[in-house]
DNA sequence: TGAATAATGGCCT
DNA sequence: AGGCCATTATTCA
């Protein structure tokens, strides 16, 4: 099974990405299980003040869904999106998924 | 409450 | 250079 620190590495040697998506992605994988995280939280961390740019990344992220990138809500806890979709199966799934890790509002 | 809008910054064409 | 974006805070009715 791929741990955690088989996907920094993929993220780390991955050339076709910016620096950003990397902070993006890195950060992303510090957030612990069962705890989510909004857009704009995740930019300040890495030292952005554009939510939707942090938007922008995940939604072109290429490592989903092996990025947990369903960690990532809305400030109002909206899901906003998962694996590139803004609706439909796999929000519900998002949900889901957020769920099975214990995290409630 | 809810709709409209400005602020904001990275990235794609 | 211009415009889009899986945002957010603010403003107004």
């Amino acid at each position: 099974m791929e741990t955690q620190n088989d996907i920094r590495q993929r993220v780390l040697t991955s050339t076709h990405i910016t620096d950003f998506q990397r902070r993006v992605y890195l950060e992303l994988l510090n957030v612990p299980r069962g705890e989510a995280i909004t857009y704009g939280e995740l930019a300040r961390r890495i030292g952005c003040r554009s939510a939707q740019a942090v938007g922008q990344a995940l939604r072109r992220n290429p490592f989903a869904p092996e990025v947990p990138c369903h960690r990532v809500i809305a400030a109002d806890g909206s899901l906003c999106g998962f694996c590139g979709q803004r609706e439909g199966d796999m929000i519900e799934k998002k949900q889901k998924m957020l769920e099975e890790e214990g995290f409630h509002q």
